[in-house]
DNA sequence: ATAGCTGCAAACGGTTTGCCTCACA
DNA sequence: TGTGAGGCAAACCGTTTGCAGCTAT
């Protein structure tokens, strides 16, 4: 395998951006070089995930997100309002461990998501919808079209 | 809203189902009609999920699966064999309880699934490789193309 | 010369949209 | 008679494929 420049720039852009989806990581590698083919994006991908540099997590719809291999946590995304929180994967040991000594499931926690409500949505529903919307800026919104 | 035949057979469907795709949803209902469209099946999988009736689960890659409401459980998604395994949600509560209390976080432990290796997966690598693929069988295999 | 990498275009699976027609309250 | 449901075709996003040309060995 050959570290070429293109597959150098993908690299770095997954540094770079954390959380990107492979759309995204092709948008900032085509800022410095705009010939690259977002194909090669996705088959740099893949090569990087199999050589363990890289790994991607399913945010629940749509495109999943890649990040450096060491840099691990679990995600948590509302479905709300879209919003993203990482929490240390050691939060979930206790239920990795009894999911392994019931029934000898290894889990991956950092490889999907886990789905809910994130404190701002959920008091926002407490209060019979106070001001709906109030903390979700114009980033990215889940609102309608949500999910699926 | 009615509930003309076209949607009962879709909710019909997912009773009988449990756990099928858009597609295999649509399959389904158009052995007994074949006129339905597929886009009648997401138009009206999409109204099922607003009146509570049904929901969706992402298992990591591809389409989502849908059931019927009150039939609800955590999926562990093997991402060897691509294996499903339902637990009753109960089996999250501690980290459910822990997540509220420390960020407020309300978690859906139903709409995203958890991934990780199933025992079978688990001893085979344990095992060096013994005898590759061996719990495997024809239906529903994860081998290279397993997730993305 | 030959392998491997890249770009391009086309196909793909899953899903959504627009529009036109139809049935029914 | 007007509203909403369904069918159809086309568009869409995210991704993969085939192929041809290039480039470093």
């Amino acid at each position: 395998m050959r570290m070429t420049p293109q597959r150098q720039l993908v690299l770095d852009a997954v540094h770079e951006l954390e959380h990107a989806t492979p759309e995204q990581i092709c948008a900032h590698v085509q800022r410095g070089a705009p010939a690259v083919n977002i194909t090669t994006i996705y088959r740099t991908l893949d090569l990087l995930e199999g050589l363990e540099l890289v790994r991607h997590t399913h945010l629940g719809h749509g495109a999943p997100s890649y990040s450096v291999r060491p840099h691990e946590h679990v995600h948590l995304v509302c479905h709300d309002c879209g919003e993203i929180t990482e929490i240390p994967p050691e939060e979930l040991d206790g239920l990795a461990g009894a999911l392994r000594a019931r029934r000898g499931f290894e889990l991956d926690p950092t490889h999907l998501a886990l789905s809910g409500r994130c404190a701002p949505c959920s008091h926002i529903d407490e209060g019979s919808h106070i001001d709906e919307g109030s903390h979700i800026d114009e980033g990215r919104q889940a609102d309608e079209e949500d999910d699926r």
